[in-house]
DNA sequence: GGAATTGTTTACGACTTTTTTACACGGAAG
DNA sequence: CTTCCGTGTAAAAAAGTCGTAAACAATTCC
């Protein structure tokens, strides 16, 4: 925390939770921003740099293990598990969907506080090891910073259309399923609006292609999905 | 824990949480070394090529904080607390010192090992994943990205063809009767349809064979349906 | 409050895939 | 030799899918 304070996201429904978390990690100078249901979680974490996720598993409108697994779509950022749930079982799911680390309520403020930090410091480590750009052509992708250049200069992504892309570029040669992107983006009730994905795979082909009727990195499986290849 | 298998280090005074702990990992496919004091745990640690540390706080012979500390000077890897103790100062103090989890006995098997996991894949990620490839003379399959080439070359499969031939390399050798391919591509009540078979045993003829009209591959049993042969 | 940006919806032509139709080939049985 | 059956190609018609532009609604930003 040197000089980019970190972005927290907290997914909370309860308003006197999210308080406390908040005083919390600002007391250790974290910008907090704060989410009552899942699908204002994910738009904030789609849409900002968010550096970790703190999320309560028993939202009224939807399973955290969902969220876990929508987010673990476009980014490796840690995610630290919030629950009242006990049982051992519940801890093994959320873990193994991809979630960092776990705890139970009710927690003391300081071991929430010194988690978040370890998830910080190893976050920091990881960072310095591995450059974050990835290249593909002319296209170059830092996930860490969620920026895009194309030939250098860069390009600006609504948080839709980045999603989009993050799920792509983090998944490169492989074919995602219209109702798998349509589920981690939009959300379990929309795969069937397979129409969202044709108009925003154009933005990004019109974005990005050297010449988008002919798209050479966002390629159409027809009746399948899409594919983002990566050679030239 | 693709081909090298993760080492882990437990330091531990107790022989029989050691023995538990180690059926825990060894269950995931870990290769497991024990140590009974701190001496004997930097000892080995120390020689390198441990992946991971699983460290008893409450050892005879010393701190385990001055052990994660030590351990800090040249190792970036992660580990994770056992301990009896569960007053909140101590997890704040092993946890601001370097530790990446801590958990208090009694623990269930199951977390632990789903914290281990949690904690190698976040080591692991940096790593791009490799798909399995399946090769038969000129053709290679990869049934993860659903990408098939011929000679090298991509080569550009419909829906249908491409359930035909997953079936087909599924399995190889073996003859797949008419009925069988039909039910399962077009559904039950398309059974007697043998015609289809024709038009898209042939399309993956055009499409993968050197000399479609004597098929190498993609060979008929008349009569009965088709065999995959996987030789040259 | 107004302007700019973003998200959603609609419409339609172009294109891909599937289904259907037609016909030629070749071996086995009569 | 002819007939029949299962088979292999080609190409049509039919069905379904996709890409784009543009209008409208919602949201954000000044």
């Amino acid at each position: 925390m040197s000089e980019t304070r970190s972005q927290v996201l907290i997914v909370e429904d309860e308003a006197q939770i999210r308080h406390f978390v908040r005083l919390a990690l600002e007391a250790d100078g974290c910008v907090v921003q704060e989410a009552g249901r899942l699908a204002d979680g994910l738009l904030i974490a789609g849409a900002g740099a968010i550096d970790l996720v703190v999320l309560d598993l028993g939202l009224p409108d939807g399973d955290g293990i969902d969220f876990i697994r929508a987010y673990r779509g476009w980014s490796d950022g840690p995610v630290l598990i919030l629950s009242a749930r006990t049982e051992e079982r519940h801890k093994i799911d959320a873990l193994d969907a991809g979630a960092d680390d776990y705890l139970t309520k009710p927690f003391g403020v300081g071991e929430l506080r010194a988690r978040v930090r370890a998830l910080m410091r190893r976050r920091q480590r990881a960072g310095g090891e591995v450059s974050p750009l990835l290249e593909f052509g002319d296209i170059v992708v830092d996930l860490a910073k969620r920026q895009v250049w194309r030939k250098g200069e860069a390009v600006h992504l609504t948080p839709i259309e980045y999603r989009l892309l993050a799920m792509m570029v983090s998944h490169p040669g492989q074919v995602l399923t219209q109702r798998r992107l349509l589920a981690e983006i939009w959300g379990a009730s929309y795969i069937e609006s397979s129409h969202y994905l044709r108009v925003y795979v154009g933005h990004l082909r019109q974005k990005l292609e050297d010449d988008p009727a002919q798209p050479r990195h966002f390629l159409t499986e027809t009746g399948v999905g899409y594919r983002f290849q990566t050679g030239t």
